[in-house]
DNA sequence: GTCTATAGTGGGATAGAC
DNA sequence: GTCTATCCCACTATAGAC
């Protein structure tokens, strides 16, 4: 009809086409890994042409960077409302339950994968991406999950002040690490328990991971260290 | 000379041709994982012709399968070995510790990275294996880990008779996940400690890993799950 | 902005001489 | 068993018509 109508319209097939390369990105990402996932299975899988993934991202690495860009904003908000409710309820010296936080810090996570449909491979693809990055990309992740890591440094520091700054480092990384492997290869699970565990089971997940960190947090407490050794 | 010791010398060319190609890339492989390592860059590295890899084994696949196969052995032996002498000392019905347990499964993976030189990459390797591997070489990896899983879960429930073998199950996983994602990732723990933890202090990383998954593991017992939720 | 066609690169694998 | 040379393929990226 006039201009302002032509522009909208081609400003949303423009992002209908961004969106379904980052949309099938995605997923295949999460699903075979950064390396082994072509530029070809992405436009097929989203039904555009090869060319317009040059065109609307420069370069295979700066679709990546723009595949995590999208996602770590809003999860890291989630954290962020979370943690602000906790902090609300626990004023401005009440006790933090180390449990909360944990669960703020997981919950936006691993509820990505059944809330929201189109943050379905998020929770997978954060899985591969702490094996399988490098150099530049690592880079634009430690710098854009730095905000939380050092809120949830001092919320865990917080609920469990004897921990040491070296064991909440130990410790937060190692609670990463069983929250990534979860995302990344929880078929294996299957194998480990031999049939009698459902890795889809994301609030059991949710629940045992909880306890689980907050239980290895807690023995890395000063006073437990000669008790562990 | 003679012979005999041409033969000799021929067996030690090739014993020595397939073990230089299995030593680039073990390293290789470690370094930048298993897609984006090429069989020239490996057959470069190991200073020999890159026919050769095709021809002492037949693909890349079966590559990525030798180099699995001949560190998985010797690292359970060494764990069974641990195990052995526990089961020594703790007699038919003695009590079994469980630190102790997960020391025997942990310590022979992290010594591997500085005791024995050429294991030295096998750490990092193992980390990047749970991510990245899919279909057959899992199937393998799977297959050969069999009896240490199943060895380790009896330990670890002689250890902890209340833990439930669900939570065995998913106490064991996320343990398994802290190792791998401390062996392919460690260079992370200095971004989250903000430096002040060496993450190639192995003996360190053993206190703590073995500490936190032990508590870890006894937070998920039966009777401290309502405590936990 | 979208497409076709293709350049240019690097990979896995093999044939065949030595 | 080793090497050279090469095939063939898949990939990223781009040029240029529409």
């Amino acid at each position: 009809m006039n201009q302002a109508i032509e522009t909208v319209d081609q400003g949303n097939r423009v992002q209908d086409t961004k969106e379904r390369i980052l949309d099938a990105a995605e997923r295949l990402f999460a699903e075979n890994g950064f390396a082994t996932t072509s530029l070809r299975q992405i436009t097929a899988e989203a039904q555009v042409n090869l060319a317009a993934v040059n065109y609307h991202f420069q370069n295979k690495e700066s679709l990546i960077r723009a595949v995590l860009h999208r996602r770590i904003g809003p999860i890291n908000q989630r954290r962020f409302d979370l943690m602000d409710a906790l902090e609300f309820a626990a004023g401005e010296s009440g006790p933090m339950v180390l449990e909360d936080v944990l669960r703020a810090f997981l919950l936006p996570v691993l509820e990505a994968r059944t809330s929201c449909p189109e943050m379905r491979h998020w929770p997978r693809l954060l899985g591969r991406l702490y094996t399988e990055l490098h150099g530049s990309l690592m880079e634009l992740f430690q710098r854009e999950m730095a905000p939380a890591a050092q809120r949830f440094t001092a919320a865990i520091n917080r609920a469990e002040p004897t921990l040491s700054p070296e064991g909440l480092a130990w410790g937060l990384h190692f609670g990463i690490g069983s929250m990534a492997h979860f995302l990344a290869a929880g078929e294996l699970l299957k194998f480990i328990s031999r049939g009698i565990v459902d890795p889809d089971d994301h609030m059991e997940a949710l629940k045992h991971l909880v306890a689980y960190m907050a239980g290895g947090l807690r023995a890395l407490r000063t006073e437990n260290k000669e008790a562990a050794q």
